[in-house]
DNA sequence: TAACTGTACTATCATGAATAATACAGTTAG
DNA sequence: CTAACTGTATTATTCATGATAGTACAGTTA
């Protein structure tokens, strides 16, 4: 479910919670699906639990989950979250088609190569 | 010329290598111009000289000035370079909207977005 | 020749990431 | 009830990186 890379130059926490927060967007962890324990999951990647604890304060801290003290994290209601990542990915979008069209690059290139996009690529 | 911006995450010898290579793409900088020499610069921007002495490693590293001993850095051809990032750009823009097509998002938006864009607005 | 250039090297310091080892409080299954 | 699990918090230590500081050497130029 999770994978570390070590070529990654990010913080092993934020690959954790990149991750995470990917699945739970795709809809590949359902609402209040039971995450990890900080601690099973740090043996698992042979890792601290200490970062696995930041990762999920961070992810809690962004809304993807919430945490009971004895009883563990688990997934929250994603809905809000979707769309708030998609208006996101939207925004980037249009932040580096601003920058490239500064570079020279013009619309009709970034149109015709967004239309050239195979769906279902992942 | 160059700003340093504290508040940044990134370190000052990548902040000054990206916003010199954007001078040099953007075509403020001609071909052949005398880059501020490593001291002078770092006395101008009240940093270190090894830290500009870096930036200027990089920037020659990827072909944007060269650098002789005894004389100076000086801007390089910049052609190949242009032509090279607004390819690097549009691939960018590409495996954005490949990201942002597995989370929902829909040509037909990203399309809009692009459309949308006033030019000139930097 | 003096003052400038790039380049190289070593040492030091601050910061952040990660580890390590505890500790405490709440939950739950046996 | 209790043992074993949960999240959470704290402190100390190690390590890598960015940045500073100081020095040195080689080449250029007015």
């Amino acid at each position: 479910m999770i994978l570390i890379d070590y070529k990654d130059p990010r913080p092993i926490y934020e690959q954790v919670t990149e991750r995470f927060a990917e699945l739970i967007l795709k809809g590949a962890l359902e609402s209040d699906f039971k995450m990890p324990s900080v601690r099973t999951l740090a043996m698992e990647l042979s890792i601290n639990p200490n970062t696995i604890q930041k990762a999920y304060m961070e992810l809690e801290r962004r809304g993807f989950i919430y945490s009971v003290k004895g009883r563990g994290s688990f997934v929250a209601g994603n809905d809000s979250l979707v769309i708030r990542h998609r208006q996101d990915c939207l925004k980037r979008l249009g932040d580096l088609a601003s920058e490239a069209l500064e570079y020279g690059v013009t619309k009709k290139e970034m149109i015709e190569t967004i239309e050239k996009i195979k769906e279902g690529k992942s």
